[in-house]
DNA sequence: ACCTCCCTTCGATATTCATCTAATAGCGAG
DNA sequence: CTCGCTATTAGATGAATATCGAAGGGAGGT
């Protein structure tokens, strides 16, 4: 899975959005967007993040996940696993445990495609 | 479904960002804004809101969406309605046709959940 | 060596949901 | 009123996935 998010390109001219921006191939674009946005699109998720997002630094571990969703630890592994995989969480290793945390920039750069700032002066078709 | 996304409170002091901001609910809070990205986080559903996103006031019909995505009326019809529940589609009828538009407020609200904005001076337990 | 955590994987189950076809409903035109 | 176009609903099906219990694996401590 690519680590780029090709739609957000705030320095290009535009004639509106990020999600707007006209691309060679719009429906990839919004596969890449709606992949990542599944990743996040869950309750435990959600949460999760959250957590994390509270305080700079903040880490996380399978067992610790489990106990704050109130779920079993393979399905806290399972959540920490898929948000991962979409980049918004890194692990740290140490010893026999294992620390998640956020990648910032993944989240931010998520949170900017949705960032719709449209205007009259548009020259789309 | 409530309206607006009480995890949103830009102006209130902070220890970091707002998914991160200290809440009653945290898991009411959780769901919340899960659902409102369940809306989104859909290939197809993410293609319409790019096509409405182009342009200031674009506007779409079940007909049209399911020519753009190719699928049947039916499929489309339904993608529209899920982002029309989510707050982030409004309808506007007119005769037989009804015409579905961007709520700019609501999608930018949904991605300032992850304009995450941490910082140090953190007063987290 | 053994025991204990912690993390991860596996197989099973139940639910959600994207999609289709077919049918129904609403509205305008002739 | 009937025809045609658009929108919606209903029911069915297949795929994805959230969840669990159980089992496996790795690293430390005693």
């Amino acid at each position: 899975m690519p680590r780029t998010l090709p739609i957000v390109n705030t320095t290009a001219p535009m004639c509106c959005s990020p999600i707007g921006e006209h691309s060679e191939d719009p429906a990839a674009d919004a596969l890449q967007i709606a992949t990542r946005l599944k990743a996040l699109a869950d309750p435990s998720r959600v949460r999760i993040v959250q957590e994390l997002a509270c305080c700079e630094g903040h880490e996380m571990t399978t067992t610790e996940a489990g106990a704050l969703l109130g779920v079993s630890e393979a399905t806290a592994n399972h959540h920490l696993k898929r948000l991962q995989q979409a980049g918004i969480l890194a692990p740290r290793r140490d010893a026999q445990k294992v620390y998640y945390h956020l990648d910032l920039g993944a989240l931010r750069q998520l949170g900017a495609v949705l960032q719709v700032r449209c205007s009259a002066n548009c020259h789309c078709s």
